[in-house]
DNA sequence: TTACTTAGTGTAAAAATAACACTTATTAAA
DNA sequence: TTTAATAAGTGTTATTTTTACACTAAGTAA
C-alpha cells in the first residue's frame, strides 16, 4: 500500500447552469476578481468544496442556492472529473490562494447540471466573484481548471439523458403555449421540429394539459394555453 | 466557511464486474474475511481508495486488475455515491479497521461498471477477501456499505447507456454465432428477441462481419460464425 | 433411414415518422 | 370598417420502421 497517504483530497461539486429565455440557452459563469496585475479575471462555474456532514446533492444544491438564490431546482449529477493535475495550472493555483485553505491539494469534482429561466431573478455575485453573468453555450469562454471540458459534458448529457417533462417544469412558466414549448426543445435539442408533427406528438403526452385560456395582448392569433400536469 | 475542514475525505472507485457466460448475467462478489465472532464474512464488490497521482479511471483500472487480473476492458464510470454515513455503519467499520490508516473518515465513491466473460479468468481472490464468487445479479445478497445501491444503479445505467458494439467485444468469443449474440442481447436487457427480426437488424450494423466458417462439434446443423469489426 | 436439434429464412400488417400549405383569430393602422 | 400583419392551428399521404408469425435446411447419432 505504497502512496496510500490521507488527508489529501478535496471533494467539490460543481454546477453547469443552464440558462434558458425562449430563444437561445446561455451558461452561468462567474468571473472572479482580477488579480493585481490582471486585467480581467478568469471565468469559472459555480463550485465549491463539499461540507464534510453532507452528502453531495444537497452539497451542489447549496452551492446553487449560494450563487444564485434559487432553491427546489431540478439538479442532475452527470459526472465526476479528478485529474489529478485538474486544479494545478498556475493561474488557478493563484486563485485558489485566495480561497482555499489548502489550494495545493488536489480537487475531484462532482458535476452537476441544472436549468433555469433566465428572467426569473437577479444574478447576485457571490463573496469570492466580481460578477455572474450568462454566455451562449456555443462561446464559452476559456474557463479556469477543467471547467470548459465539464460544460462541453454537460451539454451532451443534457441533450442524451433529457427528460423534457422534469426540464419543461423548471423552464416554463406555469402555463405556456405549445409554441413555447416547441422552442425549448429546438433550442435544447438544437434542431426543427415540423410544427404539426410536433404538436401531435405533444398530444399524446399526459402530463402537458390543455386549458381553458388563451394568451392575451399579442397581436395576432392568441394561443391556448397549457400547463404541465406532475402527477401522472 | 463555518465547516470547510481539510483532510476529512477520502476517494474510493468501486467496480461492478458483470459477468457473462451466455446464459446468465452475474455479479463479481468478495466476501471478506470473517471476524472471530462471525460465521461467514459480509460480502462486497471490489473497490479501493484512489491514489493521490491517478486519475478516477485509472484508479478504477488499476482496482479491477489487482482484483480480477484483467486489463484493458471497457470501464465505464456511472456514479458518484456521496452519503455522508455511508461507509459509518458498525460493521464495516470494524471491518475498514483492518484494511484502512482511516476507517472512521467519510469515503466518497465513484463508481464504475464493467463486463467481462465468466469462463475467461479464474478469480483471484486479493489480500483482504476470503474469497471472490459470481451472484446472479437477481439474487445479490446484502452487501457491505452502500453497494446494493451501487449494483443496482450499475444494472441500471448498463441497460440504459448499452452501446452493444463495445459490450459484444467483451462478451463474445472472438467468433461467434447469431443466437449467441441474441442470448448476449436478451439477458443483458433481460427481454426477449424474434429471431427473425433480431437478424435482421444484425445485418444492418457494419461492425457484424460474416465469416467464411461454420460452428463445429455440434450435433444439429452447425451455425454461420461472426466476427466484430472495430473500425468502422 | 430416421429422429433429433438448432440454423436459417420472407412476407404482410401495423405503427411510427416525415413531409407538406392553407385557413383562422387577433391587433393596429389606414 | 377595411386592410395588413402576425403567429396559431389543423389533416392527409407517403415512407420507414417495427412487429408478428411457421416452415425448411443441415448436421449428428442411433
Amino acid at each position: 500500500m505504497p502512496e496510500r497517504l490521507s488527508g489529501v483530497l478535496d471533494v467539490s461539486v460543481d454546477n453547469v447552469i443552464f440558462g434558458f429565455d425562449e430563444n437561445i440557452l446561455k451558461v452561468l459563469v462567474i468571473e472572479r476578481k482580477p488579480f493585481p496585475d490582471e486585467k480581467k479575471g478568469m471565468s469559472a462555474i459555480p463550485g465549491d468544496l463539499v461540507y464534510p456532514k453532507e452528502s453531495l446533492d444537497e452539497a451542489a444544491a447549496r452551492v446553487l442556492k449560494d450563487l444564485t438564490s434559487l432553491e427546489g431546482l431540478f439538479l442532475k449529477q452527470f459526472h465526476a472529473f479528478g485529474n489529478p493535475n485538474r486544479v494545478k495550472d498556475l493561474k488557478d493555483q493563484e486563485w485558489l490562494t485566495n480561497f482555499r485553505i489548502n489550494p495545493e491539494r488536489r480537487v475531484i469534482t462532482i458535476a452537476y447540471y441544472s436549468l433555469i429561466k433566465m428572467d426569473e431573478y437577479q444574478l447576485l455575485p457571490s463573496y469570492f466573484a466580481e460578477k455572474a453573468e450568462w454566455v451562449d453555450v456555443l462561446e464559452v469562454p476559456a474557463l479556469a481548471f477543467d471547467h470548459n471540458e465539464i460544460v462541453s459534458k454537460a451539454l451532451e448529457s443534457l441533450r442524451h439523458g433529457l427528460e423534457m417533462e422534469q426540464i419543461g417544469f423548471e423552464l416554463l412558466p406555469d402555463k405556456f403555449t405549445l409554441t413555447q414549448l416547441q422552442n425549448l426543445y429546438e433550442i435544447i435539442l438544437n434542431k426543427k421540429f415540423d410544427k404539426r408533427n410536433f404538436r401531435k406528438n405533444i398530444k399524446k403526452m399526459e402530463h402537458v394539459i390543455p386549458l381553458n385560456e388563451k394568451q392575451e395582448g399579442v397581436l395576432h392569433k392568441p394561443a391556448q394555453l397549457f400547463k404541465f400536469e406532475k402527477d401522472v
